[in-house]
DNA sequence: CCGAAGTACTATACCGGTTTAGCAGGCATA
DNA sequence: TATGCCTGCTAAACCGGTATAGTACTTCGG
């Protein structure tokens, strides 16, 4: 009951370990004959060398690790980090590679792990994401030697690569839209201004507000449908409330959607909603959210193959995604157009 | 720049190997001077066992892995593998055992997967979740000999240990609730039949319904909003629709929503609908969502401390989760009550 | 017909830990 | 004074692979 390794298959092919071992990995040093008994032997076991002995030898875990630090509460919701493994698996799992992935309370204790995992060996490489601004993990991962991947911007990422989106034409095509639209006031429900492309999306959406010659406001909120929802009321409860709200994720735009019908204005006659991801949610609710679609696992699984190609002794490049799609739903229109499709008794 | 062994220890400390490895163990072995002077080093020159090097040792991996085998499409809404992947990390955490997380295509691949890690010997156990009937992947696990723990049902899970819920009494729950509002006709929206989850709570709802001298019938579908939408299209537009419609997960349950809205019914006036699973789109959207509320991290936690028990060589008992509650809000009311809250001109 | 080169292996060290057997020295006991 | 028994450590084997040095045997060239 014992799992076969190489010393049962050179008994039983009356070899030592070190032909087995050149057998099973192309090496030459065995005769063609003895390479075919060997192999089928180990086929005939069911033979799969130990990951453990393998690691040793080889000084690689053949693992690479994701650690998210946000709050388990706004995680379930969130689409984005399904997506985003979805895509890391896509690739990883060609290599028969695996990835470790955990959640953490807060950063300290990512890079304690980071730490632990890194001299352990535990892993060959890191995925990084929701880079902050002053970000001590960077420092932390050079400084380890650390293979490491950054998802989302190249801003602070030191000398890491990083996966990046263009948040500059992204905002700008919904901006201009919007603008198309009619719209005077808009306003935008950004995430965590610590993040860098939370923080980077907002000073785009204001200089690009003003060249388009709009009034616009960003707001912080924590990517949770609770904060989506406050703030809309918020925004929509001022003297002069925005026509338009653009949020930072699908949660927090649903949820704004929400927050807007309870107060009894009609999207989007009243006010329109854009959101920045596109998922399911997005799609199903009534009404239907615009939103930028870009390809997340794609970027997972780009992230992949440069998180590979480091662990390699390589240098990849930075990589911008593809310009994400604006597709355009029910929950945006003309400002202050009458509602047609939903008309609504006022209470 | 190399990361240091017991061997570097060994040697600044001037003993062996062997007196190093008894002292950070805690073995017997090493006067306490001795003991002290060699912690002090590892801890000072920032020492951490290499994982493979124990592993290879001690025979264990210290990883746990989780296979999730679902069209990518559906999972990135899924809440559910978010929380249970939260409450399982949770507990390993505190251990220091890892998480080896992935997604697969088909079972086929999942079984594959699973005896390629335990023959490389790169888990100590397995996660199983979405249990189907007849199931293949028990026959193999318990064939191997691997540790594994259901998450979801005893049902058909052969010798291994399950966490479980209730679903009799959670849908007697829901049941009772809408014969109580004067509901007759209700309907179910279930997860795909294969899975034993889905059948058994589409048995019981069925004979729950019966019970309370109700209508009802069971729909299969796949979990996506998509076939959500379709089939709340399908039960609303036929000759005698139900006036109550549940849903087994919050996706499903909010695509439906959007569709009955979208057909001109108002809910809850029209039709009342409930979701299996509770979670922030259930809150956030308008109206909010009436839903079963499980502590799934919980169950998490649960099948984790399970699973380290198993591993260790015990044979833990089945657990049946703590009884979901009722979430009652907007979207479920009185049968054929007229609109109040939010009125609508027909069309 | 001998030396050189190539082939097909074996023997062995090594990766970084754990574990077992053994051994030197101190102390108590008979 | 010899015996036994701790204590505290060392030497070495071991886990399951990989990599390197070495060896027997064949083949070939001059």
């Amino acid at each position: 009951m014992k799992r076969p390794t190489i010393a049962d298959i050179a008994q039983r092919a009356g070899v030592t370990k070190a032909a087995v071992s050149f057998a099973l990995n192309g090496q030459p040093g065995v005769s063609k004959a003895t390479r075919e008994r060997i192999l089928a032997i180990a086929k005939e076991i069911g033979f799969q060398p130990n990951s453990a002995a393998r690691a040793l030898t080889a000084g690689r875990a053949e693992a690479f690790g994701l650690i998210i630090d946000r709050p388990a509460r706004t995680l379930g919701s969130e689409v984005f980090f399904m997506q985003l493994i979805s895509g890391i698996q896509d690739e990883l799992a060609r290599q028969h590679v695996t990835l470790l992935f955990t959640m953490v309370e807060d950063q300290d204790e990512e890079i304690e792990l980071y730490r632990r995992w890194w001299a352990q060996r535990r892993v060959d490489g890191v995925f990084v994401v929701d880079l902050q601004v002053n970000d001590r993990r960077i420092a932390v991962l050079e400084g380890l030697h650390m293979p490491a991947v950054v998802i989302g911007t190249p801003r602070g990422s030191g000398a890491l690569p990083a996966v990046w989106q263009d948040d500059r034409s992204a905002v700008e095509t919904v901006v201009t839209y919007l603008a198309k639209l009619g719209h005077q006031r808009i306003a935008r429900v950004g995430g965590f201004a610590r993040y860098w492309h939370s923080r980077l999306r907002s000073e785009e959406f204001t200089s690009a507000a003003a060249a388009a010659g709009l009034t616009a406001v960003s707001v912080e909120a924590d990517y949770s449908a609770e904060h989506g929802a406050r703030t809309t009321r918020s925004l929509l409860g001022s003297a002069e409330p925005p026509t338009a709200i653009v949020y930072d994720n699908d949660v927090m735009a649903a949820a704004g959607l929400g927050a807007a019908q309870r107060m009894g204005r009609n999207v989007p006659a009243d006010v329109s909603i854009v959101s920045w991801d596109d998922s399911a949610l997005c799609e199903l609710i009534h009404p239907a959210i615009t939103a930028l679609r870009r390809n997340i696992p794609a970027a997972g699984s780009q992230a992949a193959r440069m998180l590979q190609e480091m662990a390699a002794g390589g240098y990849p490049e930075n990589f911008r995604e593809a310009q994400p799609a604006l597709v355009v739903r029910d929950s945006s229109g003309q400002a202050g157009a009458p509602a047609i499709a939903t008309p609504r008794l006022s209470a």
